[in-house]
DNA sequence: AAGGGCCTCAACCGCCGATTG
DNA sequence: GCAATCGGCGGTTGAGGCCCT
């Protein structure tokens, strides 16, 4: 039974790619596909594994790969993915077209997360604090399953810093608070949220029992997700913008001006 | 001009979930 | 059901280029 012997290493080059390679790479994949990665480089003749190739490929060889500098837009769009989803690098990527997770991960490491901390250094000041200390995580968000209805504490533990963190606590407060919410009735978000055509978002709203608080609801697949912002929440502060601009795609909401 | 430190980014590493036999 | 591989992901590394003194 199974397969040959995975990461046969012995003999296989390693190290930057020549155009002799690269050209091999791209005319055998042109020509045929890439099946099987693993055997891709023995059937193209390439002394290299077949995570190397795909690598290559991946991240410089494929057609549609957006090269050059980032613009101004999308160092945006990344720092407010960033905020939601966390280091989920091809999440982000995938809502950036022709750019890499691996690009988008070393455009994070090397500027944008400088930015960020310089432009809240700069805003410190003793009547405003900086962002980190007004929200305890950079992607807190808050969420509302719509039906059942989640006390303020209980809805404090749905606070996350990634989607993925979101569905740990989610499966937390399920065991916890087994006849208040069901997974059923809060539905995770997920890469496919952004592009499913059966997700639709209604505008915000006020709260009609507090007016500071701002509602979105959204449907998932026929299950209505409520998100919730509150001036009273020291978590969605910021992110009430960052799920108007992502979830509608309205260019009107503005950031804060120390968000950078 | 030299060289030391910093920055960038392509590539590798190791892990994990999915898949396969 | 189990074991092994595969594909994909995020974290990390290091070579080479750039900048500063």
């Amino acid at each position: 039974m199974v397969r040959a012997p995975c990461c046969e290493k012995m003999g296989l080059k390693k190290g930057p790619w020549t155009t002799e390679e690269d050209q091999i790479l791209v005319s055998y994949i042109q020509q045929h596909g890439h099946g099987n990665w693993r055997a891709l480089p023995k059937l193209a003749g390439l002394l290299r594994c077949g995570k190397s190739c795909r690598l290559r490929w991946i991240n410089y060889l494929q057609p549609d790969i957006k090269r050059g500098n980032f613009t101004r837009e999308e160092e945006d769009t990344i720092i407010r993915l960033h905020q939601i989803l966390g280091n989920r690098w091809s999440a982000i990527a995938s809502k950036l077209p022709g750019r890499t997770d691996n690009e988008i991960k070393n455009v994070w490491h090397t500027h944008l997360k400088k930015r960020l901390q310089n432009k809240q250094n700069v805003s410190s000041s003793p009547k405003q604090l900086p962002r980190s200390a007004r929200k305890p995580e950079p992607s807190s968000t808050h969420l509302t399953a719509m039906s059942p209805q989640l006390s303020s504490s209980e809805m404090s533990s749905i606070t996350q810093t990634s989607m993925k963190s979101a569905e740990n606590n989610r499966s937390e407060l399920k065991s916890q608070q087994p006849d208040i919410i069901s997974m059923e009735s809060f539905p995770l978000i997920d890469e496919s949220f952004w592009t499913d055509p059966m997700s639709s978002v209604s505008s915000g709203e006020s709260s009609e029992s507090d007016p500071s608080t701002l509602n979105f609801s959204i449907d998932i697949d026929g299950s209505e997700l409520l998100l919730e912002g509150s001036d009273n929440s020291p978590n969605i502060d910021g992110n009430m913008d960052l799920w108007y601009n992502l979830l509608v795609g309205s260019g009107d909401l503005e950031l804060p001006p120390d968000f950078y």
